[in-house]
DNA sequence: CTGTTAGCGCATTCAT
DNA sequence: ATGAATGCGCTAACAG
């Protein structure tokens, strides 16, 4: 049997609370005193128990705020799963959860947004941030306050935050540049659809696509990116119209489309739109991402492939970094944590085939 | 702040004893005294604190037992690793985890190993399993004497034990044909290498990789199917020599082979073999798992692709599941949980290209 | 500097 | 049939 705080301090010769001040680094123990109680510590290979932990700290009343934009509704609907999860778990440990999504891919909002969580006395805020600035100097701020940060999806490099759980986005790009090679058979004419440039992420997996097509594939030609200039506001129907436009004119524009690289969970307004128009030529479509609207697609054939990240692990692990942070004093956290990335493909999806 | 059960007992005037009473079934409790707790329940939404639970669990001392054939040196290194997280995690909860590994895929050694955990009167056994009928009926009688079974990576389907925790092996096998395909650009002459052909999983794998290629690629032909008619017996390395002799007689018999399909983590060693002999033309493999040294042979674009299940989830939830249903005697289990299948390429592995 | 004690939420035992 | 009391391992507040 697991040893106890009580064991340890049997052993030592002292009192629980005694062991306690020497396990938390309290000070006010003799060194004589912490030498023995260390030395039982080691004896009896004693950890404490999580358990008991998270019971005893259900007496402080921790909150944590969470903001995102919600725009892309198949994607960020994980991320509310994930959300749920996590409240669940660390309501055990009598945390509450806030949160605070924008409508928008819109720094000022999300100033807004984080700005509310502070008013109600966060500990902690998780956040999808951006590579700007002003994000940088807001991070810097909440933590000079005191507030700790975490961010995931997209993240703003040179911060105080403690630490991004995301993917390696040129590694998403390379990944599904050798997915459009493998299914073009190495050849044709593609062009790449890259909507919200305006997230570092977005340009990393263009960069990370184009260097793999360009290195192994010499067959194959992008003819173009697409990038749309106006932010959302808003809207998501509307938005996914003026995306579906720009393309459809492309795809007639340039005659001969072989493949459409979409760089984000947009692949599914593009996918849809292949659907309705039916071109005769079967276009090879790559993309981003695992939600319920793409799963649909990939099993109609219309798209091909997608890589994905969780974010569903990926909102869950921000936010238990900020509790662990919070709540036991954790100190050290690599600067990212990369979640593994998956491959999509039909054949995980359809029944099995016998 | 979420309720407890201080909270129901007072909202429904009654004590903490009587509420306990009414969520766990025990019975001795009036109609109309269970009808205000119940109430009570419902107006606080209330649900019981696992955390809480756990805690007072210690007090049971429950015994665990896991056993499955320890050969495949890189592949049983992954369910190590599981079996080391879920026995820090489930020590906090009072339970002891003993395993008892085979060195062969013997059902004789199986049987006697499962002897032994049974004499250490453990309460559930986690067990790899065979599609046979001795294994069919070691179970039931286990059950019988009211020790819990689950099986995982490998089952026996109609024994009484709670579930499977493993992979589809027919998508599997769908998975890693279609991937064939792409890197074969849909063209060439394949062997498949079933190692192991006493276990139903592999044969499935087989079945599904051959349907794939049969009813998409016209042009690649499987011209042969090399098995093991031996059954291994301890030494792993010795197993590997007869394997890499035979595949090496097949490769150069059939002159022109384009690509091999190997049904488990093996691969490795054909890789080893493929990177030894240096074939002039280059040889597509695809094979199975995610091990350090498939990854390897990954990175060296020797092997081209694999499929992988995740053996350290599958062994933590076949775990897991026992505790709860010994513990708190959970009921409803689906007849098999199928764990997402993965797909392993280069790109997934080599650092970012830029 | 050190020991004692109450209490986190729940399950169990002993009274009544 | 019901209530009260105890303890699971740990932390925090208080006493000395």
């Amino acid at each position: 049997m697991k040893a106890t705080i009580k064991d340890v301090a049997k052993e030592a010769g002292v009192s629980t609370g005694t062991v306690d001040r020497v396990i938390n680094n309290k000070g006010s123990v003799a060194a004589r005193t912490e030498k023995k109680v260390l030395e039982a510590i080691e004896k009896l290979n004693y950890t404490k128990s999580p358990i008991a932990k998270a019971l005893v700290s259900r007496r402080k009343h921790i909150k944590i705020g969470i903001t995102f934009p919600n725009l892309e509704y198949y994607f960020w609907n994980e991320v509310f799963k994930g959300i749920e999860e996590v409240k669940e778990k660390l309501e055990a440990f009598g945390v509450e959860i806030i949160v605070e999504p924008t409508k928008s891919y819109n720094i000022e909002e999300h100033i807004i947004a984080v700005d509310k969580l502070v008013k109600k006395e966060v500990k902690g805020i998780a956040m999808m941030s951006y590579d700007d600035k002003r994000c940088r100097k807001l991070i810097d701020k909440l933590v000079e306050k005191n507030i700790e940060v975490s961010t995931f999806i997209s993240d703003s490099p040179n911060s105080k935050r403690l630490t991004f759980n995301g993917e390696d986005s040129i590694k998403a790009g390379n990944i599904a540049g050798k997915l459009m090679g493998l299914y073009l058979k190495g050849k044709g004419n593609i062009i790449i659809v890259g909507i919200h440039k305006i997230l570092s992420c977005m340009q990393d997996r263009i960069q990370g696509f184009k260097s793999i097509v360009n290195e192994e594939f010499e067959n194959i030609k992008i003819v173009d990116i697409i990038e749309n200039k106006e932010l959302a506001n808003g809207k998501e129907e509307e938005y996914r119209k003026i995306i579906e436009k720009v393309i459809k004119k492309a795809i007639e524009d340039k005659n001969g489309i072989d493949g459409i690289y979409v760089t984000n969970s947009f692949t599914g307004s593009v996918g849809n739109l292949l659907e309705k128009h039916d071109y005769e030529k079967e276009i090879v479509l790559i993309g981003h991402e695992n939600t319920d609207e793409i799963r649909d697609l990939i099993r109609k054939n219309i798209v091909k492939a997608t890589v994905y990240q969780n974010q569903k692990e990926e909102i869950i692990r921000s936010i238990e970094i900020l509790y662990e942070r919070i709540a036991e004093g954790k100190k050290e956290y690599p600067n990212v944590q990369y979640i593994d990335l998956g491959i999509l493909i039909k054949e995980k999806l359809t029944g099995t085939y016998k």
